[in-house]
RNA sequence: CGGGGUGUAGCGCAGUUGGUAGCGCGCUUGGUUCGGGACCAAGAGGUCGUGGGUUCAAAUCCCGUCACUCCGACCA
């Protein structure tokens, strides 16, 4: 019997390829497997199935909120962008040059000029601001826009790098280097709230170094999370621009001193690689654990014995219940072993699973577990509800505090090049003093195939670079990266 | 763009020295079941990625080509 469970458990486990062996297979598996996405027609491109699209759906309304919150308005600017754009801001084309997708034809001619997709929106956004800018009483300017972006990579993977994406960017004009700033930490800081406190993802947070930051950027800022596997992905980026792009779309404005000033911006991002991010965070051998607030079903019931009187009717009662209270619940109706549903549901992320029989029924309970502990309780039916919305906000803490211990056990300090490659081979994230040049880093790159992800001087920069053993600059965190 | 791997039913695969296309899961129908991947019976489902060649005969041998996938360089 307990052989025959055993097999049973090795069949399951074997859907989906094993997570500490082979993560990258086991990521690709996970989201096919779990109907999250599927694969575009077109290489790279990727179709976010319903259950996918829900999980977006959720992660936009938290985070929208939040923008609401602080005075962000939302608009939307068109997809195709003039090439001629581009090349007012020279390092911002030479960056962008290669990935961009170009229309060349329309209405059956050639295009007099190219129109490029939108691999980001800066230029078209600073072109219609230098239009609605005139007074330092329009500034400052904050909007955000929820859109599709595309950008030609050579290799691609579901949510974590496609061709095309659906993100959110922010775009805001301040009168002054200090407002631009201060908003781009501000959104830099909301966005670890929002990864925290929402994806229950705990993140790091710097500035780039020059090799990293965004093309047109004077500094970059980003928030890195670790993975599973111990390799770093980039879950969002603020970006200060000084007046690079404002000299380059002519964004001025008529400062109350009656001379003509051009603006300070800034720009933000998240894409759908969040949700690649909660899947490499928080996944298992079993498959995706989604956190509660984000999770397209936060409780599943599965009625046992559903051809026994009462049973469905029950499920059905207490699935109307959990809606009234705001919970996110389905009931699976479908004509198959129970079990069989545990390990579905289970691979699908949901949280809490509420299993009703019979002999729940007589009892007046029903059976309550929890997908990040495995966790199984009985709780009466009439404090079923109260019961479940405590659990899912228990749960969602537990997630956090739960990466938080694993990644913190994950970050180590060194002192050289020899350290920060053992380090990184370790599946860590390495803390290191580097004198800020380029050699060295593009050294850590060879050697290590790490890259410096952010720099974290706050913490107190160590006294030689790990690399070439002169004063060190920064203090860096080197890994591996998606 | 370099290096490896795989293309046979919806999914996972087998197919020996060339000789009528197979298995498991899933799917359909009926019945018995239902507290961790149920069982019995009867079914449906394939131009073997693709083009050419060798042969009486090719999933199988030869040449080309395409797609996918993993590992590197580029990137949110």
């Amino acid at each position: 019997m307990a052989e025959t469970m055993e097999n049973k458990d090795k069949k399951f486990v074997k859907e989906i390829a094993d997570i500490n062996d082979n993560f990258a297979q086991w990521y690709t598996d996970v989201v096919l497997k779990t109907e999250l996405v599927d694969y575009g027609p077109v290489k790279g491109t990727m179709v976010i199935r319903p259950y996918g699209y829900a999980v977006w759906e959720n992660i936009q309304r938290e985070m929208d909120a939040r923008f609401k919150a602080i005075g962000v308005k939302n608009a939307y600017f068109p997809l195709l962008i003039p090439m001629s754009f581009f090349t007012k801001e020279a390092e911002h084309v030479e960056g962008f040059a290669p990935e961009v997708a170009v229309v060349t034809h329309a209405g059956g001619a050639k295009l007099e000029e190219p129109l490029a997709i939108r691999p980001t929106s800066e230029t078209i956004i600073g072109t219609m601001y230098a239009k609605w800018i005139q007074s330092y009483r329009d500034l400052p300017v904050l909007i955000n826009q929820w859109c599709n972006v595309m950008r030609w990579e050579k290799t691609t993977r579901p949510f974590l790098r496609t061709s095309e994406f659906l993100w959110q960017e922010g775009h805001t004009v301040h009168a002054t280097a200090e407002e631009a700033m201060e908003e781009t930490m501000l959104m830099l800081a909301e966005y670890k709230k929002f990864a925290e406190e929402v994806l229950a993802i705990p993140v790091l947070c710097g500035k780039k170094t020059e090799k990293e930051k965004f093309a047109g950027a004077e500094a970059t800022f980003g928030m890195e999370a670790m993975m599973i596997d111990g390799k770093s992905l980039q879950a969002g980026t603020s970006h200060y621009f000084g007046q690079n792009f404002s000299k380059a779309f002519e964004i001025k404005y008529l400062d109350k001193d009656g001379t003509l000033k051009y603006g300070y911006t800034s720009s933000w991002g998240t894409s759908t690689r969040m949700i690649g991010a909660v899947i490499m965070a928080h996944g298992d051998e079993r498959g995706l654990v989604f956190p509660p607030k984000i999770a397209p079903v936060q409780v599943i019931i599965v009625p046992v014995a559903a051809h026994k009187g009462g049973v469905n009717e029950k499920c059905a009662e207490l699935s109307e219940k959990l809606k009234a209270a705001g919970v996110r619940v389905e009931t699976d109706d479908r004509d198959m072993s129970p079990g069989r549903k545990f390990n579905e549901w289970e691979m699908k992320g949901v949280p809490v699973r509420i299993e009703i029989g019979p002999r729940d029924i007589e009892n007046g309970v029903c059976a309550i577990c929890r997908r990040d502990t495995f966790g199984k309780a009985e709780v009466p039916l009439d404090r079923a509800i109260e019961k479940i919305k405590e659990l899912l906000s228990e749960i969602q803490a537990n997630m956090l505090e739960k990466s938080r211990a694993r990644r913190d056990k994950k970050i180590v300090e060194a002192e050289s090049l020899d350290g920060i490659l053992k380090g990184v081979e370790g599946q860590n994230f390495v803390k290191a003093g580097w004198c800020g040049c380029r050699e060295c880093e593009d050294k850590v790159k060879e050697t290590a195939q790490a890259t410096a992800r952010i720099m974290c001087d706050e913490e107190g920069v160590p006294e030689r670079c790990a690399i070439c053993g002169k004063p060190a600059k920064h203090k860096v965190i080197f890994a591996r990266a998606y």
